[in-house]
DNA sequence: CGCTTTTAGCTAGATTTTCTAGCTACCCGA
DNA sequence: TCGGGTAGCTAGAAAATCTAGCTAAAAGCG
């Protein structure tokens, strides 16, 4: 995510772009990151909470609240309190796991899973619109281009600290 | 944001999916709000702060802390307390606004813009070497195509309401 | 110019969310 | 059966955001 600076903030000697594709998906990225408090609005909920259910929707397999909470980088603890937050809202249910009962099955509920497309709607439809003025072939290249690219940031995401690199200061020692 | 809940839950009889395009950007933007979060753990700080970081150094004009807030979706009281924050880590400063004595001009200080690209540099190559692979047609259809798939998202942002569609509920009123 | 309205930024106190620390129940391998 | 590791939860502390309201400066208008 995250634009490109150099352009940005940096003087007249910055480097040239390496692309206009580059520079276009580098801006996709970063508005992507502000769509998903776009939709937490729109879902009257918090982004947390929103990013939340994404994930449960989209997961092929069911999900945990600890796993949940790996995924959405915050802790066990947190993601319990956001699983009792999700349930008292109607949007969640926990349910056993099959096979091992430590675990719990987050489920969506049908009328969160409604509500979420409703609210993600207007986007949608844009961006079908946008794929379908694309030839077959462009299609094609464009997918297997974004699927890299989801490889990519789906390694940058799993490869980033599990804890902030630094104990989160809140005041300053050097002045 | 926010995967296709359709195709991955609904049973055989769903309807074909739009087309492979489609849902890899659709897995792209749904990645792409989880490498904000990604960042700011690599930067040692908030997910709202690298939110803050990223928008001001790629604005092509100077924000103030109630506009940089309206970007993020936070109110004017909520900025000032973001503002100072960063401040105090040394990621931004604060210069007054040249024609207008109300305003401030946030400034990204060097030091944390090389921060930025130091901690997204795994996944701006990436991202490059994935343009790479693409002939110089294929990456203009897929710019054009990026190009209005962000302009669908800024729409989306847009024209999200200001505030909640409800009073963010704590606790559940009809059970 | 003087007056009113609007806007940018800030402070104070309340609310919400996440964190650290630690606990129980359960799975798995020796 | 025993011991290590994992999933989920609770309690209290810390951090982030919110609402309400304030001052100063710009903008509009007689």
């Amino acid at each position: 995510m995250e634009g490109s600076p150099s352009t940005g903030a940096a003087g007249p000697a910055g480097p040239p772009p390496s692309s206009e594709a580059a520079r276009a998906l580098r801006e996709v990225l970063r508005i992507a990151g502000d769509t998903r408090a776009a939709l937490a609005r729109r879902l009257g909920i918090g982004a947390t909470d929103a990013a939340a259910i994404d994930h449960l929707v989209s997961s092929p397999e069911p999900l945990g609240p600890v796993e949940l909470g790996n995924r959405l980088g915050i802790r066990s603890a947190s993601a319990t309190t956001l699983v009792d937050r999700l349930v008292r809202a109607g949007h969640v249910a926990r349910a056993p796991h099959p096979h091992d009962r430590r675990r719990l099955s987050l489920q969506v509920t049908e009328h969160a899973v409604g509500e979420v497309l409703e609210a993600l709607r207007p986007m949608l439809v844009g961006v079908d619109r946008a794929v379908a003025r694309l030839t077959p072939e462009q299609a094609e290249a464009t997918a297997a281009f974004l699927r890299e690219v989801a490889d990519v940031m789906r390694d940058y995401v799993a490869t980033a600290p599990d804890e902030p690199t630094q104990p989160r200061r809140t005041g300053a020692d050097g002045g």
